[in-house]
RNA sequence: GGGCGAAUAGCUCAGCUGGUCCAGAGCGCCUGCCUUACACGCAGGAAGUCGGGGGUUCGAAUCCCUCUUCGCCCACCA
């Protein structure tokens, strides 16, 4: 069998393509539901139907795909369940302004045909970010891939809120919500984002009835006061506690309104005195209640002024309004100030347009009974954040929790399943997990409530919602509870904390044991990418100029637990090119083993299984080996503690440095066949190959699979998604193999670092003679001669010889000398220097270890480990630092 | 206003329980090489007061305090 010739560079656009309509073929994502094995779960957070792939995504995904098939080599029966979110508002929004641009409003349509007309742009359009997805090699189970508002899922959502409804945890009432009047819906607290703003104070006269005066309030939303009903105070402040009681004539809607005393007014911010608006602001709402002042809406839905207001304010914009009732002010001559303000304004997380703290008749999830087993689970460590820190987040959410504002004034979501009898002798309000065609109760006509949940309220159930959930499936008994949650700290509150609430309340247990909260994708200079800043990188880009396997490497290689990946959008060769390159360097390490495999037939299994015997090993067999099996250590224990970065860092120093640039290198001699043991070589390089493969598969899938799939021996449909992942095997630990080819690695770089030094044409061989080798040494240059002549470039390796003149010298870290006879092209001076600057750095730790040595505090306190280790440190600096100083004096260096 | 995180080479970052750290990597930079796997490469090299100051310790990039600068989360001072 001839594989058609690889390409010298790779190419990953078509591979890629290919080979996950492999994997698709091969049905290899899909779980299951019995085996052994324990399960492993992961739910992946739903991208929005509308959404199109950004490099949060990127990131994300690439971070659970990587622990999905880290785990499913491992043997799990791995589930990693994909789904859309059909994201209510911010589908609404997109589809609302497609109708705009058709001059039409949602309202032209009516509610039936615009949901239908949504439906349509979701079937047309929702599996483009799915798509997207695949392209980046995620391994998730397709078959049961969810959407938020499909028939199920909508039956799971129903059961819940009428179970909640009937425990006594939704109820509806009027409140201060936050309100988007671009929008035109209630919004949670959380989806009001608090963003500090540049605004002013201004401080109002507000003239006293009876016109013996004026209060000075103070207020940053002075179009407010037209729904004034009050003024407080603090009851215990003197300068206004004689007021208490008295009345104030309102002036432009010339209305007398009461002043009151209200523990909630802090008298030491602005003047002491509020103007209560209770129908704008919470606090005020607050005082109202308390005082049991009116609340005047002053305002329409999009935030203009409303009839109820006088003219010239009337219909003005509210931004308009505050100018004209400031100005109004100032013309009566009871503007008293306008100080600068930095405040934090709330924005629609959906259009950043500015909320509106209205009044209005809301249904709300009472969360403190929800809330408690939540904290409990993080208190007494069964829920575990990554990193740590973010179990505060958490914990302080949940302590600090307020009712959940639920209902949504859009027609794109779960509609709220309550009904209300029309009969006014009945009037019977009923949640129903059914559709209610009449009142349960006298039979009258119902009218169900007309607006809709929450998004978040949908998928916060998706941890068994989408398992089949209230239905006891198998998949619900298979794949619930979780293991692991990978989300962006954003969505803690929103998604990750209520999924916990959820899955206590409704199935006793945690939805996951760990949360993961990987970090943000940001430019250079800090700030998140988005579409409106224009700093983001497309990922599909990315993925055509650099292949999937180059992005997931970016991502894993800059996710450090705790940290954000800092991208450069207007350098994608910064980014994206260690990756490509990576990929490149594992392309062709697997291109030139290919190219020779043919030789002695050899068996190309493992050497840890014994098919080659440990007394054919040279010792750079033996070294390779034994730092293979360091690094799948290393590269296990990384993705068990959630380091992925430092699993990619080991996976690749392994590769290219050992594997590649030394192994490789060292080998092509017996591999060429130019000397004897090429079977071997081959053999330890193809199973060594194979574990690095491996153990790089969970970040790049895609190469790795194209170049496993290549070696030989492989059956039909043998993949590497699905290989077992390498065990580390004591057998390959072999300290003395690390330690004598860590000096001959020595050696070559100093005989390279002479050459380099002094110019010595690359084509030119040099005699490299070594003095006072230690044992290892002698073990080394005996056992790997003919490498260190090739990788060095050295026609005659001498050991014990005497330094002659005219050479370029270094001293290893065993004392031994080596020395490079050049001739003509030493100068001494040079040679004088080089070898004085090292013996002068090394003396000065020599120095330090010494003074450290001789402190009785140090060796005494000091762990007896760390003591020998320094003396043995410092025995093997003095011994360099004594073979510079002799070569210094021979070659008669002053100074 | 509270709470938290970060600051290490020109850039982006590792450095985990204080001692294998004589501070590393990638990119960029300099020098030399198209050496029959790879120029997306090979070899050699330059580059760091580990943000400033103080402390704890035999020993600090690492722990504590403080200052500076950036970032995040929370918050009804109108």
């Amino acid at each position: 069998m001839t594989e058609p010739a690889l390409p010298p560079q790779y190419q990953p656009g078509q591979i890629e393509q290919d080979l996950y309509q492999r994997w698709t073929a091969l049905d290899l994502w899909r779980a299951r539901p019995q085996g052994d094995r324990p399960s492993y779960v992961i739910m992946m957070p739903p991208p929005n139907v509308t959404a199109s792939l950004h490099m949060g995504h990127g990131l994300n995904l690439t971070i659970q795909d990587a622990l999905v098939r880290f785990e499913r080599m491992r043997g799990r029966r791995v589930l990693w369940l994909p789904g859309t979110d059909h994201a209510g508002i911010a589908t609404q929004n997109v589809v609302e302004r497609q109708l705009g641009q058709e001059g039409r409003t949602r309202f032209d349509l009516g509610r039936e045909a615009f949901v239908a007309r949504v439906w349509e742009y979701v079937d047309q359009t929702g599996d483009t970010i799915l798509e997207q997805i695949r392209g980046l090699g995620a391994s998730c189970d397709w078959s049961r891939a969810y959407f938020t508002l499909e028939a199920d899922l909508s039956r799971a959502v129903r059961e819940v809120f009428v179970r909640l409804y009937e425990r006594g945890l939704i109820y509806r009432g009027e409140y201060i919500i936050n309100w988007c009047p671009r929008c035109l819906t209630a919004l949670s607290n959380e989806e009001a984002e608090r963003q500090e703003r540049d605004g002013s104070l201004w401080h109002l006269r507000y003239p006293l009835a009876d016109g013996s005066g004026h209060v000075v309030v103070a207020t940053t939303r002075p179009e407010t006061m037209l729904g004034d009903t009050g003024v407080a105070v603090h009851p215990d402040d003197p300068r206004y506690r004689d007021l208490v009681g008295r009345e104030i004539r309102l002036p432009l809607v010339d209305r007398l309104i009461p002043i009151v005393g209200d523990e909630g007014v802090d008298p030491d911010f602005g003047t002491g005195a509020v103007k209560v608006t209770p129908a704008h602001d919470p606090l005020d709402f607050e005082i109202g209640r308390r005082h049991r002042l009116a609340a005047l809406d002053v305002m329409t839905p999009d935030a203009r002024m409303a009839d109820t207001v006088p003219p010239p304010f009337r219909g003005l914009a509210r931004e308009e309004a505050r100018q004209a009732v400031v100005g109004a002010f100032d013309a009566l001559g009871l503007l008293e100030a306008t100080a600068p303000h930095r405040h934090a304004v709330g924005q629609c997380y959906r259009c950043d347009t500015v909320v509106e703290p209205r009044l209005s008749e809301q249904w709300f999830v009472r969360m403190a009974p929800l809330a408690a087993p939540a904290l409990d689970a993080y208190r007494d460590g069964r829920l575990r954040f990554i990193p740590e820190h973010r179990g505060e987040e958490y914990a302080r959410w949940l302590e600090n929790i307020r009712d959940w504002c639920i209902s949504r004034q859009i027609w794109w979501g779960h509609r709220i399943p309550v009904w209300y009898c029309q009969t006014p002798a009945c009037g019977r309000v009923a949640a129903s997990r059914t559709d209610l065609a009449a009142c349960p109760d006298c039979g009258g006509p119902a009218r169900q409530d007309e607006d809709v949940l929450d998004t978040w309220f949908s998928s916060q159930l998706v941890p068994f919602s989408a398992l089949g959930w209230p239905e006891r499936t198998a998949d619900l008994r298979a794949f619930y509870p979780g293991d692991v949650m990978v989300t962006a700290p954003e969505i803690l509150f929103f998604w990750v904390a209520r999924m916990v609430m959820m899955g206590l309340e409704f199935m006793d247990e945690l939805p996951f044991h760990t949360v993961y909260l990987h970090g943000t994708v940001r430019d250079t200079l800090h700030r998140k990418m988005s579409k409106s800043l224009g700093n983001g990188i497309d990922p599909l880009v990315v993925i055509e100029r650099y292949g999937a396997d180059a992005l997931r490497y970016t991502a894993l290689a800059g996710a450090a637990v705790g940290t954000d990946v800092i991208l450069d959008p207007n350098d994608l060769e910064a980014s994206f090119a260690a990756g490509r390159n990576f990929a490149n360097k594992l392309w062709n390490a697997g291109r030139f083993l290919l190219g020779n495999l043919d030789g002695p037939a050899r068996p190309l299994a493992g050497p840890h299984r014994g098919v080659v015997r440990r007394d054919e090993l040279s010792l750079a067999d033996r070294w390779l080996i034994a730092r293979c099996d360091l690094a799948v250590r290393e590269v296990t224990a990384a993705y068990e503690r959630f380091r992925l970065n430092d699993a990619v860092a080991g996976a690749y120093r392994f590769l290219w440095d050992d594997l590649a640039d030394w192994y490789i290198e060292q080998a092509k001699p017996r591999l060429y066949g130019d000397r004897p043991g090429g079977d071997v070589a081959r053999a330890v390089l193809a199973a060594t190959f194979d574990v690095a493969l491996r153990l790089l598969h969970p970040a790049m899938p895609f190469i790795t699979e194209k170049l496993w799939g290549s070696l030989p021996g492989r059956t039909p449909g043998a993949t590497i998604a699905t290989a077992t992942w390498p065990l580390p095997d004591a057998r390959a630990a072999d300290p003395e193999a690390l330690a004598d080819f860590a000096l001959l690695q020595e050696l070559v770089a100093a005989v390279r670092s002479i050459r380099a030094e002094y110019g010595v044409q690359p084509g030119q061989s040099v005699r490299a003679l070594v003095s006072a080798a230690s044992p290892a040494l002698r073990r080394a240059v005996a056992a790997e001669e003919a490498a260190v002549r090739r990788l060095a470039k050295v026609s005659d390796l001498v050991l014990d010889a005497g330094s002659p003149e005219g050479a370029g010298s270094a001293v290893l870290s065993d004392g031994a000398t080596v020395a490079v006879p050049l001739g003509d092209l030493i100068d001494l001076e040079r040679e004088c220097q080089r070898l004085g600057q090292e013996a002068t750095r090394l003396a000065d730790l020599v120095a330090g270890l010494t003074a450290k040595l001789a402190n009785p505090q140090f060796v005494s306190r000091a762990p007896e480990a760390v003591v020998s280790r320094e003396r043995e440190k410092l025995a093997s600096w003095e011994t360099q630092v004594a073979a510079l100083r002799r070569k210094r004096e021979q070659l008669g260096c002053s100074g």
